[in-house]
DNA sequence: TGACTTTTCCACTCATCAGTTACATATTCC
DNA sequence: GGAATATGTAACTGATGAGTGGAAAAGTCA
């Protein structure tokens, strides 16, 4: 197949070439909205499209092989580019799953800070929380977040995602114990508590990675009823 | 350091020599039995346990670095051998983990069966599978069953590891489906419930894998708990 | 048009690592 | 003792893949 990028006469016709152009194969964006639009975009914005199109496509090809098994040409061939392309756009192969993880995280943002209003319950609070946690999960980037966990990364690198990730269980410990506090939740050690449900979740990009994926609204769904009521019958 | 397995004059000793040497890394074997016994053993039993030390060594590896950043120079030097030495014992890399990972399913077996007794009530023989697979997951084994689930191994390998998985995961839906029959268990979908459930416990080995383990056990309690009665006060 | 910047690619280097070749030394057993 | 078998080593091969150098093509704007 011919380098797309160069030939394009449009803008908007090169960054949708940069997804491999193929339907199966093209780059839906982060969780859900389009990467690109046509109105005519400032050559930064396109540079941002595009940016974002290699992390995506790297983050899908590395939860489908694993990080280690992804070349930088899988990367680029699926984009229809050469290698030395990528290079423009990010450093090098650690900065794309770094990127994708952060941006994971980053999108969780919207989600945590709604579970902190107090004038929620907090059981209500946690089915938020896992809820938009499934969700992120969906999404390849979030999925990456899971699946390439135990990737080692430089040191200032693997801080930021350390303490992206330790927060976010730091949230759901906290909620735990407000619930234990307040009398809805049953008193145990919101450590182990947290681990379980998050694990629950966590393992949902290993399985649910199929042709046809289970909707990740009707798992949360399952999931947070066993979590909440559990699997005996009053 | 110098060739172990060469110089030492007893069998014992030689068979200890390939743990490493030192306390900190010397190979316990598998699911807490000693590896090595120090009565007269005959050549196949030590070449047979040598192997096994190759492949716990190999597991325990797997779990730290990733099956693909481990090379057969580190299991090797580990063991105070030589990579080719490794060759007398398996065949290829694959093997290591293919052997380790049907291995771990094969301890699951006195579990599985224990499981299936009619005599015993449902929920109290998913609290029992549960626990198995619990401690399944402490043995460096069965953490290679679980974190290097997604390397992608060659046809036959792959199918007998998959029936494997398949027919534990097949378990635990029965299981939930009869304690919906039967009463003790609320109306549910038993595929999503069996994936929570396993989920929770495969993830145990992504965090408990430091210095200093949460006790299975206490995981185990914990997360049954929880799963069967779930988060809220009654 | 022509100067300038942005984007792209070909072809290379260099390191790593699974698996092998060729050989050496121990051990067992006749 | 000596043949057969088991255990071991050092040094190599061949493939793979991250990252780069240098330059050409395309786009921008006067």
């Amino acid at each position: 197949m011919q380098p797309v990028l160069k030939d394009s006469a449009v803008a908007a016709q090169k960054v949708r070439a940069m997804s491999g152009g193929d339907a199966k194969n093209s780059y839906e964006g982060t969780m859900g909205k389009p990467l690109w639009n046509n109105a005519v975009t400032s050559r930064d914005e396109q540079r941002q499209q595009k940016r974002l199109a290699v992390l995506g496509t790297g983050a899908r090809l590395f939860n489908d092989r694993g990080f280690d098994r992804t070349t930088l040409d899988d990367i680029a061939s699926e984009l229809n580019v050469s290698k030395r392309t990528l290079y423009y756009y990010v450093s090098n192969k650690e900065e794309i799953l770094f990127e994708c993880s952060r941006l994971a995280l980053e999108f969780m943002q919207e989600t945590i800070a709604r579970c902190k209003d107090p004038a929620v319950p907090v059981l209500e609070r946690i089915a938020l929380l896992l809820r938009g946690y499934a969700q992120l999960l969906a999404d390849d980037m979030g999925a990456c977040l899971v699946l390439s966990k135990d990737i080692p990364l430089s040191e200032p690198n693997r801080d930021v995602l350390r303490e992206g990730r330790r927060s976010l269980d730091g949230l759901l410990r906290d909620l735990v114990r407000a619930g234990v506090e307040d009398g809805s939740i049953a008193p145990n050690d919101a450590r182990l508590t947290a681990a379980a449900m998050f694990g629950a979740f966590n393992w949902i990009p290993h399985w649910n990675r199929t042709d046809n994926p289970v909707s990740h609204d009707e798992i949360a769904d399952r999931y947070i009823g066993l979590l909440i009521d559990g699997l005996r019958k009053r």
